[in-house]
DNA sequence: AAACACGTCAACCGCATTTCC
DNA sequence: CGGAAATGCGGTTGACGTGTT
């Protein structure tokens, strides 16, 4: 798969619209196909990557929390560099965010015990958790289940997780700018009085991180048949009018 | 106000593992 | 069962934003 003038570095918001849609459609496990279907110039790869740490809808993106911090730090020092296994006890967060905080809080590390050639050595070591604190395992914000929390696999997600609330607030806090974009992305031309109404859309700040979600409320509920195929020349026509490399 | 240093984060790359035929 | 293709993972890099001098 060869595939010329392939695309690389960031991603627009036409991007991002448009693989949002197309994983809705087909979910988010063939990637190569939804690259191909969806007429991005990515490689199934980077379709992905983007979706997993970025749209996926339920992602947090605001700062980690002093819970969330303490959580990476035990299970690093408990597993190592399995980031991704880690991001499954962190809802919310992609094994990319952590493996960043990660580093830059090594990084700090490393420059304070420079700083502070410590005269007590006492067990200041990477990992100042390793006794003290209560077993990961009755923590309390740890009930994902060991599935990948990213792995959508399709409708699941769409469910609400009902858990997000408060993540979604420090999210706001933060300037969380993506629904800016969202709220730019030339998208609105979809006509809502053919069926996209909003009412109807259950999702909402709530439980998506993305407000992506809000384009397609009606849609989410008929992701469940994977062959919308027929769905797609006729709704994507509208949609991606001009952008068609089906 | 400009230059520099530092931190953060998105995205790429290569390798490993899994799935499919 | 073996090979090819797809997917997943971890390491790394580079761009950008922010703080400091």
């Amino acid at each position: 798969m060869v595939q010329e003038g392939i695309r690389k570095g960031p991603w627009t918001e036409h991007e991002d619209v448009q693989l949002v849609f197309y994983v809705k459609l087909f979910g988010d496990r063939r990637w190569d196909f939804v690259a191909k279907v969806s007429g991005l110039k990515r490689t199934g790869k980077s379709c992905r990557l983007r979706w997993v740490n970025y749209l996926h809808p339920g992602l947090k993106h605001g700062k980690m929390t002093p819970n969330e911090e303490r959580l990476v730090i035990e299970l690093q020092s408990k597993w190592g560099n399995r980031w991704s296994r880690i991001a499954r006890k962190l809802p919310g967060r992609t094994d990319n965010e952590i493996k960043n905080y990660w580093r830059t809080h090594m990084r700090k590390q490393a420059q304070d015990r420079k700083r502070a050639v410590s005269p007590t050595p006492s067990t200041s070591n990477s990992s100042s958790f390793e006794s003290n604190d209560p077993p990961v395992d009755s923590m309390p914000f740890m009930e994902t289940k060991d599935r990948s929390f990213y792995d959508t696999g399709g409708l699941e997600m769409l469910a609400p997780r009902g858990k997000n609330t408060k993540q979604e607030e420090e999210g706001i806090e933060k300037g969380y700018s993506l629904d800016d974009i969202w709220k730019e992305i030339p998208l609105f031309e979809i006509d809502t009085t053919k069926g996209y109404s909003e009412e109807g859309c259950n999702f909402s700040s709530q439980t998506m991180a993305s407000p992506i979600w809000n384009y397609f409320p009606d849609m989410l509920s008929m992701m469940d048949e994977e062959e919308s195929s027929v769905f797609v020349p006729t709704v994507t026509g509208q949609i991606f009018a001009g952008y068609e490399q089906l």
